[in-house]
DNA sequence: GTCTATATAGCGATAGAC
DNA sequence: GTCTATCGCTATATAGAC
């Protein structure tokens, strides 16, 4: 029933390249050497490299996004911990994911925090897609929880969430360097005692209006 | 005095073209032609790509790096918004920098924020060694606000301040998208006026020990 | 489905005239 | 300091044998 081997290895192969040296620098000559298939193996499984490209998302984010779901599924919105457990729903399919892809912390979740800006448009579009869905059901989720928050406001916070979660899944080596080896951010435990207090506090935050502080912005 | 029109054109060219398709993608050619410079002049400026993107982030992060020592000099640490008072000095001039940069918020900050994991090792090290001054003079600052904190609680939390920031400026076109033009990532008050309340909370929160929530972690 | 060989194009960098 | 011309290399993609 196995379709193809080399195509698993080359998507093996993709996900590695692309997440240590980015996409661009990934040629389709050292991913189908370092996967030991022929060079034209990628043209024949996935017609281009772009197509590759979309294949090496497409294969993780389907899965990660049901997991989140699933994950929110399980939470008491009703608890008073509510909040933290809609984040902890969010962010651990991303960190399991930064831990079990083939080499670790540095894999396709670090992939990912990049993907935003990095790759073409027509990649981007492909990822945006594929994570709508969920960002939208944990964004109605959230609104139900912080019903005083205007959805603007919630959306704003939900970004700040996604970009403290992709800085920390894409350049955990910035924070291991700070630490001096003192975290590990293959320990998905570890990571959401540490994100899940800051990020439930800022969403759990008043709305703010300090004018004073910031008027002076030019 | 001026040295050379051509410099300061390849830079304001490699600047736009770096953060509009990466660096990777831009190539000199490309550069050169949207300068109206001979090919060769990069070469002969910088003497490569490489000492091109160097130059590129020499010229903004020594500047940005000063903006945000004054403004932290200027804080009040003793008043009860002290914490969103530093949190203003560090993203101002970021912020500023995005909208002043030749094409807006889609300039050089954009760049920043990938900047961490896109390129090459040796532009790595370059943009952190220009930045790290800055970073231990506001860690240093925040554990004077935050005693109570220990110091790697703090290094954590000031890498979620600092991944909520290069998010928010290097995919800002998420979030106009979401909000479907009801906002300005130019707005420096406007995006201020989010992040800080946010982030200062996230600061504030107690240290956390949920073991019950996240206890599963497989 | 896998291979070799190659077409076609773009790259960074440099030599040398001006 | 700016130009043209070009070297040497690598890229993606494909044609056609097996």
């Amino acid at each position: 029933m196995e379709q193809s081997d080399t195509r698993e290895s080359l998507l093996d192969a993709a996900e590695e390249l692309f997440s240590e040296h980015g996409i661009q620098a990934s040629s389709v000559r050292a991913i189908t050497q370092h996967a030991t298939a022929n060079l034209a193996a990628v043209n024949y499984h996935f017609g281009s490299k772009d197509g590759l490209v979309r294949a090496v998302f497409a294969r993780r984010l389907k899965p990660m996004s049901e997991e989140r779901l699933r994950e929110l599924d399980g939470c008491d919105l009703s608890a008073p911990d509510a909040v933290e457990q809609v984040l902890v729903a969010f962010l651990k399919p991303v960190l399991r994911m930064a831990k079990e892809t083939p080499e670790g912390a540095r894999g396709f979740a670090r992939l990912m925090g990049r993907a935003f800006s990095e790759p073409n448009e027509e990649v981007r579009q492909a990822i945006l897609g594929e994570l709508s869905e969920s960002i939208h059901r944990f964004l109605v989720a959230f609104s139900q929880l912080l019903p005083h928050l205007p959805q603007d406001e919630l959306i704003w916070r939900f970004h700040f969430v996604g970009g403290a979660m992709g800085h920390t899944v894409a350049c955990g080596h910035l924070l291991e360097r700070s630490l001096e080896g003192r975290c590990h951010i293959g320990d998905t435990g570890e990571v959401l005692q540490r994100m899940v207090p800051f990020l439930a506090a800022g969403m759990r935050a008043p709305a703010g209006t300090q004018e004073a502080l910031i008027k002076e912005t030019t």
